[in-house]
DNA sequence: CTCCTATGCAAGTAGTTACTTACATGCTAC
DNA sequence: GTAGCATGTAAGTAACTACTTGCATAGGAG
């Protein structure tokens, strides 16, 4: 059995109990049980519980993915581009769903993950304003306090993705698809002259 | 000393403990201690520690003051009421935040809490459905998914308030009103036909 | 074959946790 | 003033926690 093998399953077994119960509630013993590994062998990896969190944060810390698909094929038709933005966004985070609920529980905790995790609408603000003033540039949206209007669309989306990813379909049953693209195309209309 | 305000200091002890560390994490005694309260005395109140945790349930268990207030002073000038919407919104989730924060953190372990939440969102839904259907009656916004539209509306709002709740001034410093008068614009004009 | 490394297994430790019991004390209502 | 109720204090328990140590074993690399 190889090391990466072993630390893999442990990391994921983590992951997913710490997303679901939070740093204390999820003994190590419990980890060690769903990775099928022997409790010692997690020490032995990670020298202690901390330092196994301490690494999951590592590995999630915030790759330029989001960025580097916003600044591709950008079609400057506003609705289309909003559209492909929002939807990667919400892809992207649902690819690291389990971290961003660790950061929600132990923000108080390891202030480092909320950092992290603070670093993803951050971004994406700055990308969206940038495009936003060029488009306004072009004469395709109107004078309109751009920061703002950046965080409008990020918040929207991360309402979306966590009422999906937090209460699945109480509160709805419409697709997600088609939610997004109803939301932007209102948000799109709103900013056009 | 009255046994009113023993249980009320060691209910907002435990409110402010369990919304900042969690359930597990926060302790009988660090609850006990920072009531001002002997650990005993949390035993002989509320049973148990799950007992303390229901009675902070039971406390927030819906009320209908947002509803309530929906309703009144409608204006019928769009922009006008969705902005007053979302500023009571955004004050009644602050004023639930830690309990929102609970929700967040031990939904998986104590699912009654996310049920009790999530009908926030839905009753918003239903009011702000009911109201676009009434809009539109009157010829004042377009013909669109009404049900998207409003969860639309409902996760920008719970976006801004996560965004502040959450992070703070990490992501912006523009102030909350300023943020929610904008987005709200945009999303009025969007509407319009 | 022979190291070496990764892992398992068994046993244990010191600290913490939720919770209990028994008894003392002080305030309030009658 | 005394009976009763809410609280404090002290001591303890059983279970669980993160973490350690020593030894056995299996598989791969040289």
């Amino acid at each position: 059995m190889a090391t990466k093998e072993t630390a893999q399953r442990i990391i994921d077994a983590a992951l997913q109990l710490i997303s679901e119960k939070g740093y204390t509630a999820a003994t190590t013993k419990a980890i060690a049980d769903l990775a099928q590994v022997n409790e010692v062998t997690i020490f032995r990896h990670f020298g202690n519980k901390e330092g196994l969190l301490k690494t999951i944060v590592d590995k999630f810390s915030y790759n330029p993915i989001l960025q580097k698909t916003m600044r591709e094929e950008v079609t400057w038709d506003l609705e289309t581009d909003l559209t492909r933005f929002s939807m990667q966004y919400f892809e992207y985070m649902m690819s690291i769903k389990d971290f961003v609920m660790i950061g929600f529980k132990e923000s108080m905790q390891f202030p480092e993950i909320n950092a992290e995790i603070a670093n993803v609408p951050l971004l994406f603000k700055n990308e969206l304003i940038h495009y936003f003033k060029e488009m306004h540039h072009k004469g395709k949206i109107r004078e309109v306090n751009f920061e703002a209007a950046a965080l409008s669309l990020i918040a929207l989306n991360f309402g979306h993705f966590i009422s999906r990813a937090r209460l699945g379909t109480i509160v709805s049953t419409l697709p997600t698809e088609e939610l997004i693209k109803t939301s932007v195309a209102i948000f799109s209309r709103g900013l056009t002259s």
